[in-house]
DNA sequence: ATGAGTCATTAACCTAGGTTCAGAATGTAC
DNA sequence: GTACATTCTGAACCTAGGTTAATGACTCAT
């Protein structure tokens, strides 16, 4: 999987073997119990990960205590309080393992290291992919009813779906578990 | 203007007064009348402005014919398809003249003028902006009822709020003129 | 294996917002 | 200024999804 890992961000952001293994080399491997929290608000967003194995997702609780999720994340993907990280806040976010998960953990040394400009282009496309990733999520609920979002969700996260309970797919998707269950029984 | 959009990006994104120079001076002012559209589906997404003045609006057209705004722009704000422009797409959005409006133009010449690593930066923090702006959306639509999101609406976009038809203001919360209606009398 | 939580489903009822239609209030063009 | 079109508001009715509550089906800890 470290090779997978470094093929991916070499691919996505043209990082030297070189700069990619200096980072990697101080960071270390964790591993989650399934439902164990790897984030939650007011850590600071410098913790970061990349997905060895298992899933995440990152949530949002409101002041009734309602869960409201995300997004998932899988192999080789960032788990991490990106949205605070770039405006140096602390983490509004919970994050936690939906299943065991395998790691390798960051903080702010590794993001110190990635302030060259080598990394800057893996840095903007990051940006880029999240902000394309947030608007099409802003234009599914813009145009979509809680079905036509379902079946989105399902091409998305296909290949984590068999991990992820029901009652996180509503949150995800803005429902509660009780409509999916309408949903997805008539359809 | 011309001064204040420099110093704007300036700031945003550490360009040089050369580089940004360099960039505008082959960009042109043009003007567009109240409901003049600026960009439909199918242009070619490397056609973008800066707004001098006057309020710009982009928005999404369903297959029945509803319109759905997905951001208002205003005096310094990027008026683009930005998330085709970064997928190298044609528009999929339209975007008009919600009131008269004064916009300097550019297009694929200025944008390869910017493939500079001095742009590299304000690229990135143009994309995590973006990202933000859209991740909070994304948290509105999940948590907030049309009234909360419409009293957001009114925090981010009062400085526009006076020169936007209420249509434009329902079609952007995801709701119809009626129901806004309803939602600002009672409230 | 057994009991205590979770989780998914179903059903009955409720509510925010959609739909349709109509009238009032604006704009805009001549 | 008058005429026409567009926008805004309002009311009556409808529907997707929320709420509450009940019932099995699963965990999983002892």
């Amino acid at each position: 999987m470290y090779d997978e890992l470094f093929q991916k961000y070499q691919q996505i952001g043209g990082i030297s073997n070189q700069a990619w293994t200096k980072v990697v080399s101080t960071m270390h491997v964790k591993s989650l119990d399934k439902a164990e929290i790897f984030l939650r608000p007011g850590d600071s967003s410098h913790t970061f990960a990349l997905i060895l194995d298992g899933v995440g997702r990152h949530y949002y609780v409101d002041d009734q205590g309602k869960e409201w999720t995300k997004s998932f994340a899988g192999p080789g993907d960032l788990l991490g309080a990106y949205a605070e990280m770039l405006q140096a806040q602390d983490s509004r976010t919970f994050i936690e393992a939906v299943s065991p998960m395998k790691v390798i953990q960051g903080g702010k040394r590794e993001l110190d290291l990635m302030h060259t400009s080598e990394w800057d282009g893996l840095w903007r496309k990051l940006a880029e992919d999240h902000f394309i990733k947030k608007e099409n999520r802003e234009y599914e609920f813009l145009k979509f009813d809680a079905l036509a979002r379902y079946q989105s969700y399902m091409k998305y996260y296909q290949h984590l779906d068999h991990l992820v309970p029901r009652k996180f797919v509503a949150s995800y998707l803005g429902i509660t578990p009780q409509a999916l269950s309408r949903i997805t029984i008539k359809n």
